[in-house]
DNA sequence: CTGAAAGCGCTTACAG
DNA sequence: CTGAAAGCGCTTACAG
């Protein structure tokens, strides 16, 4: 690739005025301009972003670190943001943690050494102090979905809500022992769908009935199914599940089938956490819609916001919270 | 974060010297590395990865083009691709074209200006032109899945055999009335599956049906379902019907539910893009399981092996092709 | 309006 | 074994 100096020398101009006249920082005469830009043309001439970086402190890349990105609310998600970032002139750097805190670290440890000017996270929550650390650094820091802590930014949907209107939902429709298979541990979205739950049963004055699934991330199949078998064993008389994920509900209905039961006739199921794509399922499937993609759009600007606002400590930081919204199907 | 010259000056020694102790470039008296390594550690020093990058000319990163990671085999290839870089020691930069040539150019264009070593596509192939010129630049080239040009590296799957063995195994089912639903264009993948099909129809002695899906992109359920409904009308007696991906084939289930027949005893289902999660669904889809994973993480590997290699334009192209597997489920 | 110089944080011949 | 210097390709005060 041609540089700076091919153009300056081309151009006969010195690089400093090449340099101004393509980035519109000060009055180039139009003339020299006009020879200027004809020299870029013919050379093929595009700044070398990695030089641009390392002189103006800005990397204009984005990291994303998400537990995964296949079959999972993230993949939207992140394309939401890369579309955005793209349109802003951003790159986005991309890792899967696949949950494990251990390459979490590792990961942001990565990102940390000038890599990227900002860094999107749905953490484990293992990595607080680390996320701390690299704050402190003037590395923006924008949670997404997950609010693990109230030191950042935070871009999610109101958790407590939809636990809520799912339940009042599947309360109108007649359902008296509804089961809800949550997420493990202390994962935010988990802990307030729970709350909201609770609190719609109790106006309701009905029992809760609650498994965890599986500690390891709860995305899959597998934890659907064991669920939803546990549940049926606990309560025979089971007329409703909720669960976190479209994925998950599909072990759900296996379960179900499985065990003599139809959908929804006899149990009716709703996902947390609605995905597209469950419209298209065999049994299209009832959920609470994630906004995904507008939450990834959403997380980008905010994101070049704090960057080009130059002085992050001094921000207030944001909650940006997003409605989901029912979506009545046929497993309901 | 501290730089080389804070490390330096703790150390008491020269940037250069802690450079080479730190890269292991030359030797080192023990007892200055002791010190430097100590400064290190009290600095919590790390390497800024971006002037490296200049100095060095390498990036240490790979940028990978698809069309969607959303509910796409793309969203594991590049899972794969980001795991194996990881451990490299590499990072990924992502895109998303949706297929549309002029969003690729735009990522292209923007890779191309020294943010990555390498570029793994899964081009439109419209753009063919330009990535032969930034092949020419020294920026390594891998094409993944679709094989659009011979004049760059692929690592894809053999969908010839796919579509070959598809087909052989409904007929031995049986069938005599085999729709095909492929996708639209010059998508190399496409075009060997539809020869691997006719192929065996011939030797079977069977009539061919073929619809194209829509022509953007096919990846989605619309497409399984419009086509479904275009195989009926025109096949009444269709027993069987291979298509590109389970999301499409998800459409495909509702169209043929639709028209009063069942999944499969009136008609049979198989994708060709077999993805793990059809193993979940309601009626799990047989499939022709593609290892995209182990593509991802071969691309990755490959990529890297070139980028480390130097001398680019002297190695001989690779073209890697990975087998399919027949998984037999629910729907046939 | 434009040039010369310094510097972003590294690495790497070149001396010694 | 180690230091001083040059340079990767840019931008940006500072003069003029």
């Amino acid at each position: 690739m041609a540089t700076l100096k091919d153009v300056a020398a081309l151009a006969h101009v010195d690089v400093s005025t090449v340099s101004r006249a393509l980035n519109n920082k000060a009055y180039v005469h139009p003339e020299t301009k006009r020879r200027i830009l004809k020299a870029v043309k013919q050379l093929g001439y595009a700044p070398n972003l990695v030089a641009k970086s390392l002189r103006q402190g800005k990397r204009h890349t984005i990291g994303v670190v998400v537990p995964s990105i296949n079959i999972s609310i993230f993949g939207e998600i992140v394309q939401g943001m890369e579309e955005q970032a793209r349109n802003l002139g951003y790159s986005i750097l991309i890792s899967n943690t696949m949950d494990d805190p251990q390459i979490e670290r590792e990961c942001l440890a990565r990102m940390r050494t000038g890599l990227v000017d900002g860094i999107v996270i749905a953490s484990t929550g293992e990595n607080m102090r680390l996320l701390a650390d690299i704050a402190s650094e003037n590395i923006a820091i924008i949670q997404i979905v997950r609010n693990q802590s109230p030191q950042f930014d935070c871009v999610a949907a109101d958790y407590y809500e939809c636990g809520y209107e799912a339940t009042q939902y599947l309360v109108k429709l007649g359902c008296r022992h509804i089961g809800l298979i949550n997420g493990h541990g202390h994962i935010r979205p988990y802990e307030e769908r729970y709350q909201g739950y609770k609190k719609a049963l109790a106006k309701a004055h009905l029992q809760e009935y609650v498994v965890a699934a599986s500690k390891d991330g709860s995305q899959y199949f597998e934890d659907g199914y064991q669920a939803t078998k546990e549940l049926l064993k606990m309560v025979p008389s089971l007329d409703a599940i909720m669960v976190a994920t479209d994925l998950q509900a599909l072990g759900v209905i296996r379960a179900v089938k499985k065990a003599g039961l139809s959908v929804p006739e006899d149990v009716r199921i709703i996902s947390l956490t609605g995905h597209p794509v469950g419209a298209t399922l065999e049994t299209a499937m009832t959920s609470m819609q994630v906004p995904s993609r507008e939450m990834g759009e959403c997380a980008t600007k905010l994101m070049i916001e704090r960057i080009e606002s130059e002085d992050h400590s001094a921000i207030r930081h944001q909650q940006i919270v997003f409605q989901t919204m029912l979506m009545t199907r046929e497993t309901t």
